[in-house]
RNA sequence: GGUGAGGUGGCCGAGAGGCUGAAGGCGCUCCCCUGCUAAGGGAGUAUAGAGUUUAUAGCUCUAUCGAGGGUUCGAAUCCCUCCCUCACCGCCA
């Protein structure tokens, strides 16, 4: 959510700055509700001021044990004239809420104007492709040919479309992953371990962002009546994480908050029909490491360079090569002011694919969550920045690993830095 | 799931229709006093929003005592619904 001030006198300014991310701001509209809810709301504010001197003085009258009926007439009159200011006052109020939580952050000044993922900047390259001498196959196939690996037609069975069984070694390896990017991020990158809820409330959601615009993209565990407040499984651990620090006011000296979970994520993909159908790529569920930064505004540029080195470390450690791409403004998320994508090399799609994205949403969500700092000396509370970032989606990387590392007789090299957690094996056999 | 008790400011805790944005205490900040320390005295100490404004300064106003609705001229206080916490019982990984 931007500040209001954007919505007012800035108005002109926030649509341009928008039209760069292809947001159309309706500032014709957002100006005449503006107009509306500032006369609505003085009127109100005055008459409910008014209402409240002239019950004191009922009061008092009565007090002093004089007739007070004329007089509550009177005030009940002012209290209708209320009760109508109110509810135009709510509707506009309403109106206007609306539209400010659908329109999406700004971009910072530096990145890329553009469209789509064409117009991404590649910031690096790191490591080579695998050079193989025989025509390498893709994680489905990989995984499907050891005996036990995955196994799409159980899942298909057990639950449907866009879910896997693993088994034996490879669910191993997909456990070992967790555990090395979490022992990774808390012993080195300084990161506190936690584990969280994976069913969120919607205040929650609202929070970073996934609502109200973004609703489809969910999985709903709706409440029995419709009382009871609905509840969804999180897309990722950046809601649970994000919103540790909502309603809150922490002392500037408590941040930066570097937090880590290991959580499973849950994705409807609706309207990602037939993309990515094949394997892990693009799953309901899937298993994530997450990295959130609550820091103080003057240092999240430099937390999201942060944040995505230890995303990269963990890439370099398990030697898979990558390339780090800054996004345009056309292909970042609703909350990002700026995003780092990082893309795994897959040898059988002859191409990078993300496996990773870092975002500084600058106060963006902060806003939403009323997450505030205070300044040592400083009365006034102040919105702080919130980063998060994967690292890394485990299903992506363990496809990243299984192609990478695929030797020409089925089986497939466990990355050293993997393999203490793999009782010391070298290699996933057939 | 059942029964009971509760949800008030950073914390503890009063208040039971008007004089309560909220007593008192603790904590914290500043000042005074005290040759260190301890003790003592004084002042201050919520958040959000609106208007005014060059202003995130001041001033004025509004809202907030778990949430939402209702009764009333007026609700922290009364009524309803929901949420949450605690205790015991049942069930359970």
């Amino acid at each position: 959510m931007l500040d209001a001030k954007h919505f007012r006198d800035g108005i002109e300014e926030t649509a341009i700055q928008l039209a760069r991310r292809g947001f159309t701001l309706d500032t014709d509209t957002l100006k005449a509700l503006e107009a509306q809810r500032k006369e609505l709301q003085v009127r109100t504010e005055s008459l409910q001021s008014e209402r409240n001197a002239r019950s004191k003085e009922i009061g008092k009258a009565i007090g002093r044990g004089e007739d007070a009926t004329p007089l509550k007439a009177e005030v009940g009159a002012l209290g209708d004239q209320l009760d109508t200011a109110k509810a135009e006052l709510q509707k506009v109020q309403a109106q206007l809420q609306e539209i400010i939580l659908g329109v999406p952050n700004l971009p910072a000044d530096d990145v890329p104007e553009g469209e789509d993922e064409e117009h991404n900047v590649e910031v690096t390259r790191v490591g080579e492709p695998p050079v193989f001498s025989f025509e390498p196959k893709d994680h489905v196939a990989i995984g499907e040919a050891l005996q036990n690996g995955l196994d799409f037609e159980t899942a298909r069975k057990i639950t449907g479309a866009r879910f896997v069984v693993m088994k034996g070694a490879v669910a191993r390896l997909h456990r070992a992953l967790t555990q090395f990017m979490l022992d990774l991020h808390t012993e080195q990158h300084g990161y506190l371990e936690t584990y969280v809820p994976v069913i969120v409330n919607h205040a929650s959601l609202q929070g970073t962002g996934q609502l109200p615009k973004f609703g489809e993209d969910l999985f709903h565990v709706d409440g029995e009546s419709q009382d009871k407040v609905a509840m969804s499984l999180i897309p990722t651990a950046e809601v649970p994480l994000t919103n540790f620090v909502r309603d809150e006011i922490v002392d500037e000296a408590e941040l930066p908050i570097k937090l880590t979970a290991h959580s499973a994520c849950f994705r409807s993909e609706a309207g990602s029909h037939g993309r990515d159908t094949r394997g892990l790529i693009r799953q309901h569920q899937f298993d994530k490491v997450e990295l959130v930064q609550l820091v103080k505004p003057e240092d999240s540029m430099a937390a999201l360079e942060e944040l995505t080195g230890h995303a990269e470390q963990v890439l370099q450690k398990l030697g898979l090569p990558y390339r780090k791409v800054l996004l345009c403004t056309g292909d970042m998320g609703f909350s990002a002011k700026k995003t780092y994508d990082l893309e795994v090399w897959l040898p059988a799609q002859n191409t990078y694919r993300e496996i990773s994205s870092c975002s500084n949403m600058g106060d963006f969500q902060a806003r939403r969550m009323q997450a505030r700092l205070r300044r040592k000396g400083v009365k006034k509370p102040e919105l702080m920045h919130t980063l998060n970032g994967s690292g890394l989606a485990v299903g992506r990387t363990l496809v990243a690993i299984l192609e990478n590392y695929q030797q020409e007789d089925g089986s497939v090299v466990v990355p050293e830095a993997l393999r203490p957690y793999m009782a010391g094996a070298e290699r996933i056999t057939a």
